[in-house]
RNA sequence: GGCGGCAUAGCCAAGUGGCUAAGGCAGCGGUCUGCAAAACCGUUAUUCACCGGUUCGAGUCCGGUUGCCGCCUCCA
């Protein structure tokens, strides 16, 4: 099946038809390193994670860059407000992103480039916009102006006339058009400077992704990725300065993902409604992060919601448990099937198993539709479970080609969600402990209790029984009694 | 003010021209259980914000109305 991606500048699903197969670069906008990242970068982060993923999977030879922006206002400004080095401060923020990924399973990129590593790059650009008169020098500052550039708009899809209209911001009056950027600043006393044609200064905020993408991956490369907020202004001046100087196009695909929402408003720094990315691990499964953040379609905001976070860890824990009894469906609990295994029954489950992974890669590859295969992860989650529940304990060996199937191939799509990553039994006991330790409880405990109970259920003493159990749920303990003993778990 | 997006069950959510509108959560009924829990089965949208149009046929395309959100300013 081709790969359909839906590219922001046509507003289509195109197929995916990359410059030089089987090679594929992709260009996505990181981060501006000047503070922790909250969910919404996760999400983004995870998204394109995913994409990678999915096209290495499919054979392609994919590059994956992706940038840090370590100098910016907002770096300089923070930096003075802590009284540290921007510099330091950088290297802080990109540290502790650094970390984040790892903890949420986000591949290394092939390239981290980082802004101020490429500072002659960047010059060497400007100075080609400013050659061909695309730029123009102010006072020690280099603008870009727009009007040279026909196809200025072409990506947010608006004209400059529209932009001005809504123009809320005082211009600077040293500019020619309203809507013409920084390329260079001029460094102002106490800032990080680099010399330049023009004096002592810094890259403006674009640039440096013009200049890195192209010496990573060309002038013209396949996908140019980022969060909505970027489509304009970012990426429309990366476009523009870009083809002012190459005269080619910048991407073949632009893909932008949506936002992450809280009570229906966009999670951002300076509404301080934000979620940081440690804090989301210290109290929840980085896979189960991973699972709420992939199962709405990337385009679509998606709303946050402590309710949503626990759905998300119930369905990954209950995608484990499958594991587990698929890999020992002999100790699966309660089994009272009474269904003598006929050819039925296996001919049911391999097609169940059959239509999952032909679905599930059909999803992803229509644009990266994860909510869909997930959706389909849980209906063969459903259906398998109904064959063990269906079939006589005794009998489950003869299902054991399409359960090894359906273990390996949920292992496998799984990797390109970078969700069950775990040996199932690991990751229950781990889930436990985790939840155990956030409610202060031992394991001891609880077991006591339990033997206590049981031993007043072997006396038929109901009552006492009931007791120890309430007394246990109140410590949000569920029990589950089998015949091969009592199982406990704990609820979040 | 300009531009764009979205509106699908109690909640979340997939679905962009045609078989019975995925999936998850919650609810209800059932199997199982001493009672539970878990799992499973059944059930929960003759209908996709509203009005009109195109079409043999629309949640899906077009026009309008309402509501929400985003971008136009740093932003994943």
């Amino acid at each position: 099946m081709p790969l359909k991606i839906y590219n922001s500048q046509t507003k289509q699903k195109e197929p995916f038809d990359p410059l030089n197969p089987p090679q594929v670069g992709i260009y996505v906008c990181g981060v501006t390193v000047y503070d922790s990242c909250h969910i919404g970068h996760a999400r983004s982060m995870i998204v394109f994670d995913v994409m990678v993923r999915l096209l290495r999977f499919k054979g392609f030879q994919v590059t994956y860059v992706r940038n840090f922006t370590d100098i910016d206002d907002k770096i300089i400004a923070r930096a003075r407000q802590e009284e540290v080095d921007p510099k330091t401060l950088a290297e802080k923020y990109i540290q502790e992103f650094e970390d984040d990924m790892k903890v949420l399973g986000v591949l290394t990129p092939d390239f981290e480039p980082r802004a101020t590593l490429h500072i002659p790059e960047i010059i060497g650009l400007v100075q080609k916009l400013v050659d061909q008169k695309a730029a123009y020098m102010v006072e020690g500052d280099v603008f870009f102006a727009v009007e040279k550039f026909s196809a200025y708009g072409a990506l947010s899809h608006r004209t400059l006339e529209e932009m001005q209209a809504g123009a809320r911001i005082e211009v600077d009056p040293r500019k020619h058009h309203p809507m013409d950027f920084a390329l260079w600043k001029k460094g102002k006393p106490g800032e990080p400077v680099w010399d330049s044609p023009w004096g002592p200064g810094r890259p403006g905020w674009h640039i440096e992704c013009s200049a890195m993408s192209s010496r990573y991956l060309g002038e013209t490369f396949d996908i140019h990725g980022g969060g909505k907020d970027l489509i304009f202004p970012h990426h429309e001046n990366e476009l523009a300065q870009s083809m002012a100087v190459s005269c080619k196009p910048l991407a073949r695909y632009w893909i932008h993902n949506g936002f992450v929402t809280i009570q229906g408003e966009k999670m951002s720094k300076s509404l301080g409604n934000f979620l940081t990315i440690q804090e989301m691990v210290r109290r929840f499964y980085p896979e189960a992060i991973r699972l709420l953040l992939l199962s709405r379609h990337y385009r679509s905001p998606l709303d946050y919601s402590d309710q949503a976070m626990q759905e998300a860890q119930m369905g990954l824990n209950r995608f484990y448990t499958l594991l587990k009894d698929l890999e020992h469906p002999e100790d699966r609990l309660q089994n009272k099937g009474n269904e003598p295994l006929v050819s039925e029954r296996i001919k049911e489950a391999e097609e169940a198993v059959g239509r999952f992974k032909e679905n599930f890669q059909q999803a992803l590859e229509d644009d990266f539709n994860t909510a869909q295969a997930i959706g389909h992860m849980y209906e063969l989650t459903r259906q398998l479970n109904r064959t063990m529940d269906t079939v006589r304990p005794k009998e489950l060996k003869g299902l054991a080609d399409p359960f090894n199937r359906a273990a390996g191939l949920l292992k496998q799509y799984g990797q390109l969600l970078g969700i069950l990553t775990r040996p199932p039994q690991d990751f229950l006991d781990q889930e436990k402990t985790r939840l155990l330790n956030k409610k202060g409880l031992s394991a001891e405990t609880i077991e006591r209790l339990i033997a206590e109970r049981n031993q007043a259920r072997k006396e038929k003493d109901w009552a006492r029984a009931d007791g120890l159990r309430e007394r246990l749920v109140e410590m949000n303990i569920l029990l589950k009694d089998s015949p091969r003993g009592t199982i406990w778990q704990i609820e979040e």
